[in-house]
DNA sequence: TGTCCGATTGGT
DNA sequence: CCAATCGGACAG
């Protein structure tokens, strides 16, 4: 593992970052132990001008009040009233915008996560924002935490040429207007941990 | 206080 | 395609 992402590293566009954590390695400690996969998903959320984030109209409520916080801390929300998402707050402070984790390639700690998610394949362990929560053990009583701490942090772990990288739309923002056909998700081209294949969607070298 | 619904998942 | 299941956003 190389060296972890400081505060310097969030403290950008959520469009820029978002691509930026492929290849990141995502770390969770807890008292069971090191469970740890490697980014190979993410969705960028904009901010007030977005209106497919929370943070969308730029007023701080109960849920999102950790995205008008300064970068580089967790906001973790819970959906469907059993799962849970976990973003790194990205863009300076009082811009609330943060990434998606969507999902990781198992790295460390794989029968830990295996445990927690009652299923064995490799592949089914970290392949969905609500999966990976759940192999990792976050919560909701980690949001807020800061991504520079020891319990939850990203680390520098593969590099990746802009010709493997993917873009898509988001997934499952069809409520958005404005911005629901916005390319803000970005994957490993092929690689098995994607959520999902989506319908349309480019290799990212080729619209550059 | 009451109602509505989702940045998901797993099983038909 | 559909149901599970509940905190929070918002209307009143």
């Amino acid at each position: 593992m190389g060296p972890v992402l400081g505060r310097d590293f969030y403290a950008r566009d959520a469009v820029e970052a978002a691509p930026l954590l492929l290849g990141k390695l995502l770390c969770r400690r807890t008292e069971e132990g090191l469970a740890a996969g490697m980014i190979v998903e993410t969705e960028a959320y904009r901010g007030p001008l977005d209106d497919a984030a929370h943070s969308f109209g730029g007023r701080p409520t109960e849920r999102t009040r950790v995205m008008f916080g300064p970068p580089g801390h967790a906001y973790v929300f819970s959906i469907y009233g059993m799962h849970s998402c976990l973003n790194a707050v990205t863009g300076g402070e009082g811009q609330p915008q943060a990434v998606l984790i969507r999902a990781l390639e198992p790295v460390e700690g794989l029968s830990l996560m295996a445990a927690r998610r009652g299923v064995q394949d490799p592949r089914q362990l970290c392949s969905g924002p609500g999966k990976l929560c759940q192999a990792l053990g976050v919560t909701r009583a980690q949001n807020g935490l800061d991504l520079t701490g020891e319990e939850l942090f990203l680390a520098e772990y593969r590099l990746f040429s802009p010709d493997a990288v993917c873009v898509s739309p988001r997934v499952n923002v069809d409520y958005a207007v404005e911005y629901r056909d916005r390319l803000w998700r970005f994957f490993l081209k092929d690689h098995p941990c994607v959520s999902r294949v989506p319908r349309r969607y480019a290799a990212r070298g080729t619209l550059e």
